[in-house]
DNA sequence: TATGAATGAGGTTTCATTCAT
DNA sequence: GATGAATGAAACCTCATTCAT
């Protein structure tokens, strides 16, 4: 009946980490402030050390458990034995979905996974990323070679292009409004796969 | 005119510059104390304060001297009076062009642009971003009114593809190793237009 | 007179306060939290508040209760009508007694009391000094007197000679083995009446 | 002519750091805040961060110089060549010796060592700690050999009694008023070794 | 009796900035 | 031009304590 104000239990730790992680996404994660999350939490700074260790400890929570989702999907992917294309739009579409529950670790992941990955305790940072350029250069090899890609494509470059291009996105996507991750994904694909130009008349 | 005794002190400003340019680019504007630069310019932080305002006119000097250019380049191409697709290779090729002058500035730029131009003194951020939206989003308009682009594409999202997808490069561009900024620019371009995927043989 | 409920209670605050001074002891009043005590007693830090009024009352508690039983027992040596040597020997083996039976308050006691004794709560703690200082100077110039202690002793010196060669075994004697605490009185009484040198053969 | 306010230089350093001893050494290290040593330093907290990286750096200067100072002392004694009566009155004025020098390092030493030491940074605490019972043990034991100490010692317990004996002199010997280091430890030794009682008339 | 959650004061530290020299 | 020293605001974090449940 009632709206409890403050939701108890587990729960309130869940919420605070999406307050955390919008802040983060929003402002920045050195511009952020323990004070501005605990104020858009309702609560005082030194409260949300009952809940967290310390700041870094949230990003810690955001950030892994964004790559654990995201790792989870692409491991989908890659069992399900698909040709080359269809690996690709399979994992743009998985990268969209995750984007969609994890927007503002998306963020942050974008922003300040560099930096970040220099401490140790970010170390699954760096390792998510190289993870990352494995199964994408391994996924664009394996289209060049069956025909799918390109064969003039420099790999190295594809990877970075794709890569950007995809989590980019989650930057500026703030209302998905209708679109399904899905149609949003397939719109990316489309653009990447076959160019935004009509096919020149005569080649 | 000027009195030359001022020429070594304006190339001291202008090492200044580019040293904490490197720094704010590596680290972060936030994370970038004025100590970290004074200390690679081999000063005590103080002694920048000879020299500059204050932190923020560094990056104000350092991003607005980038966007000069910048803007002169696409000036000139929009002067150009050429057609939408050549256009678009323009003004990819200009944006690299700049980015291999401006490297440091693209990536503070990129990084964080969203949060200056909250501030009155980096209004001109917020307005180029405005100019930027009008350009490509004409540019676009006119390829798909003329044939050039495919007429399904949805323009806003069209045009953040492609700003993304170009200024992100400016993270990863160590060195520029042989290539010129036309090479570079001209693989984008292709990746862009015509996506990496081989054409269907029948369509 | 009590009812029966509260001795289950009794038991646990008793319980309590020795966590208390076994963590006061090892890691000292400032440093001990009071999230460490209940750590240890199994509990959370707000539950002691049930059994104590603040972390204050807890150190009160410990060293009030040594105290009362370290006076009783002096009192009962003092009034066993003993000659100086005796006393003196007496008074060191009360305190080695009371020393096993409270050693962690004794060790709060060496190195808290001075500053604890500022506040109005631990008045005590600066009139049990006086009267320590009183007995033992007392016994002393009894002593130099009837001739058993040296006649140039400096008594002030030789008070916190004692005084502080007593209590500060009190650091170090964690496990006291298999000797009572009347063995190690002896050996202490034996080095400071009699010294650790050999006698010279002439005097 | 003018007295400054503020020693300047390379002064004010060792300044800063006798002002943390003092407050160290009178309110205990944890009890001590940055904010109450600047107060007494006549600047503002953050001022202190100048010249000292941490609160912890200050204790470490602090305690180390003592320290060395300490085992430059102790090291002339032991290449003396004396006996072991001789030595153990040379590394009891040594101490005090220091006790003047750096009494408040000594204080703090007594009262904190043991809990620092589980620091790495201040592990060599720990390495004195041992060498101190090495130095003292070895000399009581050639003093035993020799008929110089009473054979019947306990000499680990000899050892504390005569390590705490002279250290804990330190918390109290305020004014050293007239009295030489040398005529301290005299009292002192004198105590210790041959006792403050009379030599009994028939044993 | 105890928990879970929060408060609020205060602690250490960082850092842009100032200024006399 | 640059240094050395300091300021002051604000950051992260700790902790004794409270209180509804």
């Amino acid at each position: 009946m009632v709206t409890p104000k403050k939701t108890p239990g587990a729960g309130r730790r869940a919420e605070l980490l999406a307050t955390a992680a919008d802040v983060f996404a929003e402002l920045g994660y050195n511009a952020t402030t323990v004070r501005t999350i605990a104020d858009r939490a309702g609560m005082l700074a030194g409260s949300l050390y009952y809940h967290f260790d310390s700041k870094e400890s949230m990003a810690d929570e955001i950030l892994s458990a964004f790559l654990t989702d995201l790792w989870d999907g692409y491991r989908r992917t890659e069992e399900a034995g698909l040709g080359p294309r269809e690996t690709f739009e399979e994992l743009v579409t998985e990268s969209f979905r995750q984007m969609a529950r994890h927007r503002p670790a998306v963020v942050i992941y974008q922003k300040e996974a560099r930096r970040l990955a220099a401490q140790e305790r970010f170390r699954y940072l760096a390792d998510s990323h190289e993870r990352f350029r494995e199964l994408w250069t391994r996924t664009l090899e394996r289209g060049v070679a069956d025909g799918s890609f390109r064969s003039e494509l420099d790999i190295p470059v594809t990877y970075r292009f794709v890569r950007d291009t995809v989590w980019v996105a989650a930057v500026w996507f703030r209302p998905w409004g209708s679109r399904t991750a899905s149609e949003i994904a397939q719109q990316y694909t489309s653009m990447v796969l076959d160019g935004i130009a009509t096919r020149p008349v005569a080649r």
